[in-house]
DNA sequence: CATGAATGAGCCTTCATTCAT
DNA sequence: CATGAATGAAGGCTCATTCAT
């Protein structure tokens, strides 16, 4: 199934739409005449372009996939012979970065939050090609960091107690708006957060190391 | 437009089998004809006891809310005098209990994960009614580990924390489930995963107090 | 898969208007909403009363198979101690008037043959309900003719001889009407062709029966 | 709109396709896109070639009318001062062969065959053109062995009979394969058929004759 | 209280066709 | 000659809702 070349000006403007949609609405909910209206499209241009409401899902995800992979790359400005403290400080920001970033594609993040709690057939997909190599940096890293082998189950708990905090700030964001309507975790607050989760976990991990 | 007639036996079942849907699918996938076709049913009865699917989900919400307060409290078993580490520990088992158990009343935890994620115009209302008063407990407590204003923002990020690793031990099922196959965070870790938070948190907030 | 009770007015005009529309232009080709706006009912009434158009179809076929065979029972006048020929003609008389038979429910028969030349997935259940039967009573005369048994390869390929000529006047309605435009074979004249048939396979039949 | 550039790859790769798309489908359920994939060429070559869909069934018709004339005359190996009931013989083999054989240009037989039951626009072309000058063949042979003037409606009921045998051992294939599953009347007994049908009919002829 | 029946809006998809290059 | 791109019409289906009894 290879839909066309790439060089359309109506296919980038679907995918674009397509984007920001699905992340609103959720893959279910987005209707594709939405996605074709916004994208100043025919209704049919996506059965040409993308075969199905499907392809065009699928499509998004592989591209803005690798494009927010660059964008956002998990070991940014992370050397080799760095302290794992370090590490898990560039990690976390560049993590905060990709999920509570505006603009484009910064709605991957939450079209990936959202599969979360609400798996579709693609969600597989997502976690080979883009959750697990984020996982195993991140174990990576604890592991270093504790003293134990990656594959320590204890290592997998204190993984996900870091991806935990990142991931509610975001998902957070509705609650925040209306518990405290003059608070903000907003993306300009992604430095101040990223301090706050690098020295929560690091005791935390510290500690367990010690122990 | 009051609906009051709760003293029918098809309201009952009516309004069990929406809490189980409601969770499982959510609001928006979530059907009427599936509702009442478990439920035994006629589709018109919806209608009738509640107006509309809105209706239903609200009085779905409104009378579980209460239930699920009831069954977990999230200060059970807390002692005005106790510690507040134990008041810790207790809080975080409370609340994973309530998001991960299995049966009755249990969904009502997925559902209000759900809400999270993605919000629907009954959000406002869980807000207020469910979610405030659990925040502000957990704030209280934080706020005596930590020694400062449950106002202080920082008392607030720290809470957050605690409450993002709870979540997300709800939220990873699926991806757990993929990434490691043979391991399982599912219902049954309760325990060991409220040790693993409570320990995890309380070495971080200690040393936030310490600092 | 029970879909409802059988007693409604719009449930009733459907499936005739849908017997109607089906046979004139073939299960692919029509439409359900063709159908609706003939039986001056809503499209969502067929989700409603048959599930789908599959199921409409389906329905049609069970109640106008039956419906059918009570108007022209293959057997009509047969009586058992009745010489083989006379049966014949009996035979053949019945299954012509079942298919050229206008008004209801004659299409069935166009339904049928359609089904013949582009089977659907609904061919299967018209071969075991509708074709086997007929077809099988025509074998037993044909062997009570020839003398052989009913198994016997010879009698399905006679009996086939029989068949296809009666098929064929009714299939050549529109070649006939523009071959010779005064000619007719039609309805009026089912008395006519049944004597031909019936002198010509008799013919064919006994001198077999000799060699 | 005259289309005459037949010195083109693309325009024989797609008639070809088409002749066997359409014959395999039926008229109306033939997709251009079908075509195209199969030929190998792009949709828009239609348009150019032949004008639009129904462009190409009036070329493809014309076309493979007069080479199925030539792979399979009516009058094959039929001489001027040969007996009648050989003419017959070769007239029913010939016939068999058109519409039962497999390969190309075969299926143009199949398609012959559904315009009978599924008559489209085009069926008033074929009939001129194709049915004529055969039936006319038939009738003639048939004039000659009752010895009665071919414009005589006994004589046209005669050769309906032998052609109707001829066509239902060609239909009936979908349901004789679900009748008698080990049994077949397919492609590779056409002299069996030939036989059988030549002397069926023969008989019913002559007796007519005698009569 | 409860139900069978009916409705209108909207969904995804597919089709033949045409445009611009 | 040929092609990639785009379009409008139509098809089957599903949904929440409402009517009449």
């Amino acid at each position: 199934m290879n839909y066309k070349k790439e060089n359309s000006k109506t296919r980038t403007a679907i995918m674009e739409a397509a984007g920001k949609v699905f992340a609103e609405e959720g893959y279910p909910k987005a209707t594709v005449r939405d996605i074709c209206r916004q994208a100043g499209a025919n209704i049919a241009a996506i059965n040409y372009h993308f075969g199905d409401k499907k392809g065009l899902y699928l499509a998004v995800l592989k591209h803005y996939q690798g494009e927010s992979f660059e964008t956002y790359p998990p070991d940014l400005g992370i050397k080799e012979n760095e302290k794992p403290d370090e590490k898990l400080r560039k990690y976390i920001r560049s993590f905060l970065t990709r999920i509570m970033d505006e603009g484009h594609p910064a709605w991957f993040g939450r079209l990936l939050a959202r599969e979360f709690t609400d798996p579709t057939w693609a969600f597989d997909i997502l976690v080979e090609e883009t959750i697990r190599p984020h996982f195993n940096m991140l174990t990576d890293i604890v592991s270093a960091i504790l003293g134990k082998s990656s594959k320590d189950r204890i290592v997998r708990m204190n993984a996900m107690s870091v991806i935990g905090q990142c991931l509610y700030f975001h998902h957070s964001h509705p609650v925040i708006s209306r518990l405290y309507p003059g608070e903000n975790f907003g993306p300009q607050q992604i430095e101040e957060i990223t301090n706050h989760i690098t020295r929560f976990s690091l005791r935390g991990l510290l500690k367990e190391k010690a122990k």
